[in-house]
Formats: C-alpha cells, structure tokens, sequence
DNA sequence: CATAATGATTGATCTGGATCAAGGAAAGAT
DNA sequence: ATCTTTCCTTGATCCAGATCAATCATTATG
C-alpha cells in the first residue's frame, strides 16, 4: 500500500519521526533507536496485541488499518479505536493494556523495543512532550466517540464514520473534491465501532446512497458525492470537528 | 464536605500533591507555586469552563462533583467525563478544550496559574510523567465508558453507574461493608452520563431496588445491599475493572 | 468450473428504551 | 402555612434499531 501524503504531513509531527511513515525524518532522535527497529506484518484478521500481554513494543502502524476492541463475556463487543497509518501503538510507562488490537487489513507496523524507547522518552523532553500531545488526542477522539455512541441515531453515526474516513484519507492537494475511498472494515466491524448492527449499517449506507450523498464502486470503495450534506448528516456543528 | 480518606490515599500519588486534599504534601514541589494558589468554590449548576474558554488555571477538586459534557445544537447531551475530589482539571501544553465543566454539586476547587505551573510540568519530569498517567487514566476510563455507551443494556449501564460510584467513593477501611452513599447528580445528569433518559435511569433504579440490591433512604442517598449482586447487573467480567 | 464460504442486502417482525402525559414529593420562596 | 418550582415516579404508547430469516454477490477452494 501507498502511502498517501497526507500521512507524511501527519507524522512531520510525530514523536517517532519514523523513516517509513515520514520523508522527513533522517536526522531524528530515533536514530539512535536504528538498530532496535523492525517491521512486522499482520495478515487481515490477525491479532495484534491480546488484552492483558505485556507490551514488549511500541509501534507505529506503517501501512493498513487496525483497531482497538473490548469484548464482553457474552460477545458483545464494542471497538474503543481506530489506528490509521502513522498512528502510534503504545502507552509510555504502562506495560499493559485492556483491550485487543486486531488487523483489519494487512498491515505493516514499525516496531521498537519499549525499554530503549522509554528510555529515549525519559531523555528528550520535547519526545514526551509530544506523546502527550498524543494521549490528549486520543482522549479527545474518544470523547468524541462518547458523543456518537450515547446520542447519534443510526445515520449520524454512519455519516460521522464516513465523513472522518474522509477528513483522515482525504489527499491534501486534492482540491475539495472527494476521491474514491475505501471502507478499511467489514460491515460487521463498522457495527462493532458505531454500536450498531450490521445490518443497520448496511441499511444506513443505503439510506446515503439513495439520497446521493455517496455512491458505492463496489461493497468496499465509494465516493463522497456531496460532502456539504454528508456534514449535516452527522449531526456535528460546523466549526469543532473531530481529532481537531 | 469532608473529605474522604480515599481521596487522600489517591492524592498521595498526585503532581498536585495539594494541601487542601493531601495531608503530606507540606514540602512537595508545588511550594513554588504557594503564591499562585487560589480557591474557588462554585455552585451546584453553575458554569466552570464553556467549551472553547481559554484555561488560564489549571485546579484539582478539593470537594464536591463536576462533570465534563458535550452538547448538539439541538440540545442532545452526553456527558463525557466525571470529576470527584482529588480529580485534575487541566491538558497540559493545551489551552482550550471541546466540551463543558460544570459542578453539579457545590464544588470547590483549587487553581493554579497556568503558566507557572506548565513551568513547573516542564522542569520536573516527573510530575510531567505523573500528569501522563493521568491522562492515560482517563483515557482508559473513556474507553470502558464507550463499551457502556455502545453495547451495555439500561439496567446494566444504571449498575455500573453505582458500582463506579462506590468504588470510587468507598471508605478504605470499612471491611467490605456498604455505608450509606449519595448520588451526586439528579436523575436527568445521570441519564446524561449513562446515554439514557431520565425516566428509564428512574425505572431501573427501582428495578434495582426491587431486586434488593440497592435500597433508598431516601432520593438521594441509598446503600448497595448486595455488592456482589450489583457486579453481576453490571455485565463486566470478575477481573478487569474500570478506571483500575 | 462447480462449490463452498464469507460478506452484504433486504424483508418481516419484535422489543428495549424513548416519548408523551399526569401526578406526587421535597425544598424553597412569599 | 401556602404557593412555586424542581425533581422524581409511574403509566401508556410509540418507534428506531435489534433480531430473525432468506437470498444474493463475491471471492476463495478443490
């Protein structure tokens, strides 16, 4: 998978700086890191990390989608996060985390030991500085996400999903006009994100599509044909957006 | 108030470390900022920050409770976030954020400058790597709240309400014992908080009551008679824990 | 190329919680 | 003590989205 552009500009910010993610990033503090660093590949599907293993890494996801679920006894789950391509996968100072993080697509992460990592962390203030800027980013999406799940219908749910597909996808040369885009999960785990049913899912794309806001390529890519009515489908106001 | 024993156990862990909740904090770091520190005190309802508000304080709450809330234009709102004494108010590196504090009890707080004190974050690391634990924190706290919102049942959503509330507000060496506890918001807040509406927050607290897990000594203040009963209404697994 | 297997759609029905509506209880205010 | 106001309860009804049930499309497999 390509990388697009918009994730270099991304991770001009990234404490990871990372080579893969980011042109930019030759002469960063990760140098150091070199030698420790390495690439792992999941196949779609595969797990991730399993709740409650000791986090003997830290990441950023290179290429692909994965995400961050909880599941109840009974198999009722509920994904808590979204990792894109230059997100980061990792909790400074925690070795463990309460949730599974799952391959969605085929994804490529770049890994780093967590011990020298943190050690590097410790070192360079400006490094901590940022992965806090990260953690408050994370909370702020999360509590977005509170928002949606408590109070958006079925439709605001899934024009929200869509329209943030957008925003994070959405190549920056590209002059307002929509692209074709990709839905990076199966209808069952966009459910799992939105606190739907899949079958509610599918009926609410539908829905969009009949009132021409999008329009399917095929099950997996569609196109935003009205980004104006997609916003107020999600019932957002205008200026606070999401992950601001 | 008074404040309870737990919360000074829980500050004791604290960047704040402050006075007003922590007895053993006379030579912490924070001296510095001795001439900074100011009290407020708010009434239950009243404002402490609009969305959008500039942070010129940062404060930790020394009484009472407040809440974080978003709204949309049409007035549907979700509380996102909870504040019981010893809790931080403040993003450190940010100077706005995207949802509402208000106290829905009386409250007290206690607020330093915000300059100083991100002065001081950045000149003592640890209190930087405290302040991402906190972060991290509620983080995690975000996350369990987003499986609550998107996949628990109302009855459900109403016990781990109350089992977070005396977890949280649980008298350290009471051994196992349920005391008299207090609801701290009104039936609509709490309908707020759980993504349900009053009415059904109404019904399943006398479901709950029915069963004989809780009972009321009157509309504001109840026992659990059945600790181990409420866990069971809550749908979370015997290990993991909210908010650990 | 037939054949599973997986994922998506579409329809019919059901139901948990929302909404609408009417009192009741407690706490201030006059 | 009476009147408001605010908060809470309880009942009746409704409906958005869940659930149940086929069927279809697409991709993988032998």
């Amino acid at each position: 998978m390509k990388i697009p552009d918009s994730n270099i500009v991304r991770c001009s910010e990234c404490p990871i700086r990372h080579r893969a993610v980011c042109a930019r990033c030759d002469d960063d503090e990760l140098g150091i890191l070199e030698g420790m660093k390495s690439y792992r590949t999941f196949a779609a599907g595969d797990p991730i990390l399993w709740r409650g293993e000791e986090l003997v890494y830290v990441a950023s996801v290179v290429s692909g989608v994965a995400t961050l679920s909880k599941t109840m006894e009974d198999g009722r789950t509920q994904m808590v996060g979204l990792l894109l391509p230059s997100d980061f996968i990792g909790r400074p100072g925690r070795q463990e985390i309460d949730f599974d993080v799952t391959a969605t697509t085929d994804v490529t992460l770049c890994c780093f030991s967590r011990r020298p990592f943190e050690k590097l962390v410790d070192e360079t203030p400006h490094v901590a500085q940022r992965l806090m800027e990260l953690a408050l980013d994370e909370l702020d999406a999360a509590r977005d996400w509170m928002l949606l799940l408590g109070r958006k219908t079925a439709r605001e749910k899934v024009a929200t999903f869509l329209e943030m597909l957008a925003r994070r996808s959405r190549n920056p040369d590209a002059d307002g006009t929509q692209h074709e885009m990709t839905l990076p999960m199966t209808r069952d785990q966009i459910s799992n994100y939105l606190g739907l049913t899949l079958e509610t899912v599918s009926r609410q794309l539908n829905a969009l599509k009949n009132d021409k806001i999008i329009a399917f390529i095929d099950r997996r890519n569609f196109e935003v044909l009205n980004l104006a009515a997609l916003h107020d489908a999600t019932g957002d106001d205008n200026d606070g957006g999401m992950i601001s």
